[in-house]
DNA sequence: TTATTTCTGTAGTCATCACTACAAAATCAT
DNA sequence: ATGATTTTGTAGTGATGACTACAGAAATAA
């Protein structure tokens, strides 16, 4: 029943670690992100966290483990989330252009690599690693539920047609978002994105 | 200087081939489909044809040649081409929307795996296989500029206002497009990808 | 000091990776 | 028939995959 998160708070007994977790937890999420999680291997990891198999091992459990932590670290580093912005935006089409443009900048930092890590990380897996995948897909569903429930808000408001559908909505803005990933790492710049998000919020208004 | 395409065609001298090429390339093919250039093995590969890798080697060379032949193979039985839809339409707009209609069919066709696998197979890579992955996304590279070259037309045609970019339209378009890859590999239905076909249609008059 | 705890480095495990050596088998050419 | 040619099945190759055993090192606790 021991909760086994060895913080980075000070430690009791035994050797201290000899390398920090959060760096190293840093340049893991690093890894993952720009080549995915199966072409990732233990020792391109060892290799950039700059310790051994055995401390990793020690410190994050197995491969599966170290990714969740980072994919709990990807999750935190982001300040922004959807929900922030609509609720600092008073009127809904301000929000999610905001949010669009956020998200275009953020697939395109030059701090980090590339598109985003949940749409990108488990494209390409073979079935051992199902659960890891499917974790993932849940997180895009559930991005997408999100946002669809801020659409329906959106209506409720009387701040779009009545008639809308917000799943139909939610689910163009969601592919446009995650087509955004392949363009950046294909290389389309950071502007061409953002016109992208300009250009998409024409479809706030449904005139079919 | 001989040309080692080795032809399903009746075969001259020695032993003749126990298997049918094509029913072992189009399994080869659902294969990578399915999941991708790395994560499919050899193994995989042989289990599926019904080979063994003696034979895989001896009809196709390697594994980068074997998807070589499955690229292109996919190229040619996807009967439909951007400027197919295009010739066959009077007006750019109507050309459009048949052509994203015909995407999002194909992208969940129950025949065949999810989603478009030059948007999918190498999203994942080591960088032992960047050749390959290039190539895929010179493929996605050159849709978007074909894209950008009809609505290109479409202006010239005035069938589109002249201030559009056609460049920031085919982008947005090709975002939309990779991104109903990822959708419909994440269980959203052909009707729901229809759907956001025809939301997208809203993007052809630029309003900004 | 000594004991206890925890981490580190080395060297290994076994499985799987893409790929191949080689001899037997199956065809064609003569 | 005999020989030339090509494919096949078996059984490998070395490299790399994730992961671990184990002894020693570095800290705290007594």
């Amino acid at each position: 029943m021991d909760n086994d998160t060895r913080s980075t708070a000070t430690n009791k007994r035994g050797r201290p670690l000899a390398f920090d977790r959060d760096t190293a937890l840093a340049q893991a999420k690093h890894l993952f992100w720009e080549l995915g999680y199966e072409a990732t291997s233990i020792n391109d990891l060892t290799q950039a966290m700059g310790i051994s198999p055995s401390s990793l091992y020690g410190a994050f459990g197995n491969k599966a483990n170290l990714f969740q932590e980072v994919l709990q670290n990807y999750k935190d580093s982001n300040p922004y989330s959807i929900s922030d912005f609509f609720e600092s935006h008073s009127d809904y089409r301000s929000a999610m252009a905001a949010y669009l443009q956020h998200v275009a900048m953020r697939l395109t930092q030059p701090d980090h690599p590339l598109g985003c890590m949940v749409t990108s990380a488990t494209i390409n897996c073979k079935p051992a690693s199902n659960e890891i995948a499917e974790q993932l897909m849940q997180q895009r569903t559930q991005q997408r539920t999100i946002l669809q429930h801020k659409i329906e808000q959106a209506i409720a408001a009387q701040q779009l047609p009545p008639k809308t559908d917000a799943e139909q909505l939610a689910n163009t803005y969601s592919a446009l978002i995650h087509g955004m990933t392949i363009l950046a790492r294909d290389g389309v710049t950071q502007d061409e994105l953002l016109q992208i998000s300009a250009t998409a919020m024409q479809l706030w208004h449904q005139t079919a």
